[in-house]
DNA sequence: CTCGATGCAAAATTTTTGCAGTCCC
DNA sequence: GGGACTGCAAAAATTTTGCATCGAG
């Protein structure tokens, strides 16, 4: 419950060393941005990411959430979270070791990330025999609570989008 | 090479009877979009799909082909397969039996899909520890061709999107 | 200073929808 | 003949882009 303090954040000046690498400059609104990136408590859209940003930095555009959002998932500091929806959900990586698949909750929409570790190993199996190298790979169950009603959801997760 | 008789189509003939069960309309511009469809070598997209339509019916709207996607998903005929762009593909369910994975190549965008049938067990294992009922799952790899450029890939599919 | 980064608003893309006319059953 | 279906065009919704300005290094 602590609030971290932005000046001891390893993983911020992570994002730092990664833009001076890359020779992009460290701005105002890109830490904003990385900033409300980890302060989620769970997956967030563009527009969420957005809001919160402003809320740091009230200066923070969309075109400029829009414009950092790849260099945030190249830093892998967040990963896309592609779940099959018009728009995308990303996620900061804050603990993560291994592969994780999500099951959607049809009802609830709520999210859930599981640890998936031999999808690491499937999906090179598979790709090797088409010649191919994997880049990426996601594992998605879309599922339902059964008994409930389309809309309303048992699981206490009864929070969807932030 | 030999052009199918649509009169003796019998997945057509469970179009029909599939439209009738729901009290759905066979009309010809349903049938049309169902024949290009069907008339698919690959995946394709919505457009991809009103294309050929149109050239099976010139009175086609994108409106309708928009419209009977849900109804050719629902009756399982064709299938959604969501690779994470902006637009949906869609594929013929012609000879599926078990479930497919998709490995996707980054370089020339082809499709691959990929019998992984254990893939039924994992999600419903997964699901019902949340206490979820499986709805829908979904494995993809996006794999790229090593010592390719991007754009040229060395499968002889390199025909992306039909 | 210089050139990358930003904000704004317009544009682009894919999909959805309102409405008046059409045609299946 | 009635109500479902269709085409058209406008609307939605999300993401991208052009351009003048700003500011990090």
């Amino acid at each position: 419950m602590t609030v971290p303090q932005p000046s001891n954040d390893p993983v911020r000046d992570t994002f730092k060393e990664f833009l001076n690498s890359k020779s992009l400059r460290v701005t105002n609104q890109r830490m904003a941005i990385f900033d409300a990136a980890f302060g989620m408590e769970d997956h967030f859209t563009a527009e969420d990411l957005l809001d919160k940003a402003r809320a740091i930095d009230s200066s923070v555009s969309r075109a400029t959430v829009y414009r950092a959002l790849p260099i945030l998932t190249e830093s892998n500091l967040i990963r896309e979270v592609d779940v099959g929806r018009d728009y995308k959900f990303y996620a900061a990586n804050k603990d993560v070791r291994t592969f994780q698949a999500q099951v959607i909750c049809t009802d609830c929409e709520k999210i859930f990330e599981i640890d998936a570790p031999f999808m690491e190993w499937y999906g090179q199996t598979v790709a090797s025999k088409l010649g191919l190298e994997v880049v990426d790979q996601r594992l998605q169950v879309s599922a339902r609570c059964p008994g409930k009603k389309n809309g309303v959801c048992s699981n206490e997760a009864i929070q969807a989008r932030a």
